[in-house]
DNA sequence: CGGTTCGTTCAATTCAAATTGAACATATTA
DNA sequence: TAATATGTTCAATTTGAATTGAACGAACCG
């Protein structure tokens, strides 16, 4: 797993129960449970880590650290630090969670939306198309509800810029 | 996968893409597919549909269909319908969905919310126990980054009753 | 140079969750 | 009563994603 012959870390009950919830976040939000892991040990960690002490500290495999802490990088969740004469990658966590959560929720939210958007136009245009296949009142009541859900969207979306204002 | 005779739905590609459209929405909020297709096919069906049509309309199981609508149901996303002469189950979509996702902002939101204040208050109490596993400057930055985090806790509680008349 | 460690990639494996389908209970009709 | 259909449950299977570990290239050291 690991061929090194240091880098262990001691990781007491309380960080690893720090560990653990955020696995368990992580995967609430759809994230693999190792990289919510990885962010939890770098977060209560004095100082920064590297690669094969997350491995060690979380009995992770090297190819999971590294694509781990590749994920956390591109979400802006951690930082690369370097250490003079130290070859090693140091790792160590993004600590002003509310920006990162605020950009986080930019990221997914707006993106979702647009998404919808674009694919209940596309429901809409091929709806035409195949008009002449569904009875009038079947059309109509098709017709109906996805207006429903574009006056849904709409609402929603008007409430997205007071929503930001408030967080920001 | 289904021994009755009739029970055919004819679903054209409109509500096909739409179907797909809540499958993948359903999977976003850590859902299965298939409990997203069926509120899909419900919701733009012009009548209730019966489990068998469900089943085929989307070419799933009985038991697929069952365990879904079962999930749908508790969470007040459809409803059964009860037809004279007919010994069947029928479904039909609720469509005012504002509400089912207020509620379901409740459920979520608030539940995730306490789950995490408990956890936190676990991690600080053993904390507590392992003070003297750690150095002083140790303890102190593991404190202070709980601390930090107890911080933002609060700070989006602040926010939820703001939001929560937003939506209402 | 060889020997060692670090980090990435990717094919193989493992694991968890969704899905199926068979068994069962219940209802319906003739 | 037998024959047929509906719906639930649950063990077995499938499927998809996460994880591993082997192979590789690069950097460093004696």
């Amino acid at each position: 797993m690991d061929n090194s012959l240091e880098s262990q870390v001691i990781v007491l009950q309380s960080r690893m129960e720090f560990v653990d919830m955020c696995g368990g976040l992580a995967q609430g939000f759809g994230l693999p449970r190792s990289v919510g892991e990885i962010y939890g040990l770098l977060y209560l960690s004095p100082s920064a880590l590297s690669a094969p002490e997350i491995g060690a500290g979380l009995s992770i495999s090297k190819g999971s650290v590294s694509t781990g802490t590749r994920q956390l990088l591109a979400l802006g969740f951690i930082r690369k630090v370097w250490r003079r004469n130290e070859r090693k990658d140091f790792f160590e966590a993004e600590v002003e969670l509310w920006d990162l959560l605020h950009s986080a929720y930019e990221r997914i939210v707006k993106v979702r939306a647009h998404d919808a958007k674009r694919r209940l136009e596309v429901v809409g245009e091929i709806l035409e198309e195949e008009k002449a296949g569904y009875s009038p009142e079947e059309y109509a009541v098709i017709k109906e509800r996805l207006d429903r859900l574009n006056k849904l969207r709409l609402r929603a979306k008007q409430f997205m810029p007071l929503i930001e204002r408030l967080i920001k």
